[in-house]
DNA sequence: TCAATGATTCAAATATCGTTGAATTATGGA
DNA sequence: TCCATAATTCAACGATATTTGAATCATTGA
C-alpha cells in the first residue's frame, strides 16, 4: 500500500458511522451484511449510509457483491491486514514501541 | 481509548503532512525533533506545521516539551500502541483476519 | 532592558466533507 | 409488462478542515 492508500484508509475509518459500519462488518464475517441490515442495526438513513459505504469501498476496506436485489458488503480483511502492517512497520522500529504494543502478539 | 479517541487519532494520521510528521518522530525516537527541524526535513511552512503539530498533539499522538527556546515533539508510543491494540482487537476476532495480518507477529 | 530567534495564535479565504430529500437504477414476482 | 422493493445517485446546503501572512508570545544572550 502506498502512502496515499494508507491515508485514504485512515480517513475512511476516522468517522463515527464508518468506523461502526466497518466493525459491524468485521464481526459479521464472510457473510457480510446488506445496507438495509446495517442501516437498521446502526440507525443510519439509507442515503447517508450509502454515502459512507461508498467511501469505505473506494478506500479499499469493503468488498461489494450482489445477491438478487440485495447488495452485500464485507470487510476486506486482507486490506485491513495491510494497513495494520504499514502502521506496525513504523510502530515497531524502536524499542519503546515493542513495549507499548504487546497486544500485537495476540495475532 | 474510547471510540471518539480512536476516531480523533485516525483522523490525525489521515493527512499527508501529519502522517509524515508522525513517522519522522517515530524514527527520531526519544530525542524527538523541533518544529524547525521537522519543517526543514519535510519542507512545510512554520505556520502550517504548527497547525498540524497541534492536531497530532491534541489527538494524543505527540508529546511536547521545551528545551530553552526550542519546543521538542516526540511520538507517544504508548498511545500509538493503544490505537494498534484497538484496531487489532477488532481485526483479530475472526479467522480470516489472523491469516491476513501475519506481520503483527513481528512485534 | 532590548534585540533576535523559535514557535504559536489569529483571522480570513478556500477547499473538502457530510447530510438530506427527490429522482433514478436494478431486480424479482404477480 | 407493471408494481414493489433495495439501494444508489444527484444537487444543494451547512459544517469542518486547511492554508497563509501578519501579529503575538516565550526565551536567550548582549
Amino acid at each position: 500500500m502506498e502512502e496515499q492508500d494508507i491515508i485514504r484508509a485512515l480517513a475512511a475509518l476516522a468517522h463515527e458511522i464508518r468506523l461502526r459500519v466497518f466493525r459491524a462488518l468485521v464481526v459479521a464475517g464472510p457473510d457480510g451484511m446488506t445496507p438495509g441490515a446495517l442501516g437498521e442495526a446502526l440507525s443510519v438513513a439509507p442515503t447517508t449510509l450509502s454515502f459512507h459505504l461508498k467511501e469505505l469501498t473506494q478506500a479499499g476496506l469493503l468488498l461489494q457483491s450482489r445477491d438478487g436485489r440485495h447488495l452485500i458488503y464485507r470487510a476486506d480483511y486482507a486490506r485491513m491486514g495491510a494497513l495494520m502492517a504499514y502502521l506496525t512497520e513504523n510502530c515497531c522500529r524502536g524499542t519503546p514501541c515493542v513495549e507499548a504494543a504487546p497486544s500485537c502478539t495476540n495475532c
